[in-house]
DNA sequence: TAGTGGTCTAGACCACCTG
DNA sequence: AGGTGGTCTAGACCACTAG
């Protein structure tokens, strides 16, 4: 041996590390079982803590694991498929799409809520701001703003109790004639208000889902929703029933693709 | 002073960090400059090099900065957005999109692709593979794995170049009317072999997007494209025209939305 | 109170790019 | 060759959760 060893380190350790303990989640735990510790994990596998860290984080974000502070790791179940395309409620809080009203304010649109609205309404007055949460299987997946103009609500009641307020500005807008929407997916990481409703720490990887609603010619209302990277899939059009996709033990499709 | 300092310095470091690191690229960097290097940052900032770190990657993950090793990190322009949604070409390689096949092959599809035609093509033989990357502004923004099973493009010539051969299948498969599509976005992490068409580091955050392709009454081609997260904001609909988001300086909307 | 993951440090070496 | 970011180490302390 000695200097005969060719084998390539290229790879990082953290990466090799990720591989191997991908496949033995796949192979020897059940989803929700807790993983050693983080130490123990590291002394097993002969590296330093930081490092077997570097290696949870991946497969963390890839949905494959849980870890919460002051509890343990654990084996995630498969992501949960939520639906964000047309062919559903169409308008926000149509239907039964599992949002909830969380609070209402009215002030003015920050500069990049202000330029999904176009040139048109650049010194506008305040906006109806609403926050709420989406909650699938009692887990909350998603937070959002829903900037609405007064244009778009001119028959609004008398000021309420907030709750009563949000409910009232949706009802109005229903009263318009969603004429399409428009959306836009981006990685994006939790603001510190956002991830304490969903459960998460500051800066968790989230997907960031921009609408704008139109109607009447112009865009009626909009919206930034924040949705948990870790556990959710966006799913579009009728892909409800698709199928996982699980970046997985065989998933890894090691066949020639060449040239 | 003395104990009389109330700060909270429940907030970590790192985040401080990057909250600050942000502003000043707002305000006083432009795009594409070149900041100090970490060794210099760290110190100026009094904080290990490990903790600067964990600021400059969670602003790369947001698309506000990029990295390259050797090289230095510089301010990264706007997210392009990449439209992914219907109202298109419809067919993958049908109008101009931007797409290069890079590769084919006849291979059994992976067992995560398989699961997304369904029951029926349980055992199926071997299915079209076609490698493509997706460029934009010069720049590679996605590679993608396309599946064709061979029902679904019958009249197949013979044996061609890989090149030409690719091209033939698409053809063949525009033949058929194409009666919907589906999809899924999730977040992911860079494949070795994707990561080098991508021209970025293995396991950099990626956008993975799941396509179905109906035709005939069931699922004719399906693929699943690797985007690049760092770099691209992925659009839906005619969003097209729409502004950046870019949760950037006043983006922070420190508005009380409360309850 | 004990055990978990989260943060932070101060170093070292490596892989890569450029002049 | 010199400078950059990428990886890795071996510690330490903190914040949180649970029994």
């Amino acid at each position: 041996m000695g200097t005969t060893q060719l084998e390539a380190p290229q790879e990082p350790k953290y990466w090799h590390l990720k591989t191997v303990l991908g496949d033995a989640l796949d192979s020897e735990f059940a989803v929700g079982e807790v993983l050693p510790n983080e130490r123990e994990l590291a002394a097993r596998f002969g590296v330093a803590r930081a490092t077997l860290r570097q290696a949870l984080e991946q497969l963390e974000l890839e949905g494959r694991l849980q870890r919460r502070r002051g509890v343990g790791t654990t084996v995630a179940p498969p992501r949960i498929g939520v639906s964000v395309g047309p062919a559903q409620g169409s308008w926000p809080g149509e239907g039964n799409d599992a949002w909830r009203a969380i609070g209402c304010a009215e002030a003015p649109a920050p500069a990049n809520v202000a330029r999904l609205f176009g040139e048109s309404a650049r010194d506008d007055r305040a906006v109806h701001t609403i926050r709420r949460v989406r909650m699938t299987h009692a887990q909350p997946v998603a937070t959002e703003l829903l900037y609405i103009p007064p244009a778009s609500v001119p028959g609004l009641p008398e000021l309420l109790s907030p709750g009563a307020h949000a409910q009232a500005v949706l009802r109005e807008l229903h009263r318009l004639e969603l004429e399409g929407e428009d959306r836009a997916v981006e990685l994006g990481s939790a603001r510190a208000e956002d991830a304490k409703q969903l459960e998460r720490l500051p800066g968790a990887p989230v997907l960031l889902v921009t609408t704008r609603y139109f109607a009447s010619g112009r865009v009626a209302a909009a919206s930034v929703a924040t949705y948990r990277a870790d556990t959710c899939r966006l799913t579009f059009g009728d892909a409800g029933a698709m199928q996982i996709t699980h970046h997985g033990p065989n998933g890894n499709s090691e066949q020639r693709h060449a040239s």
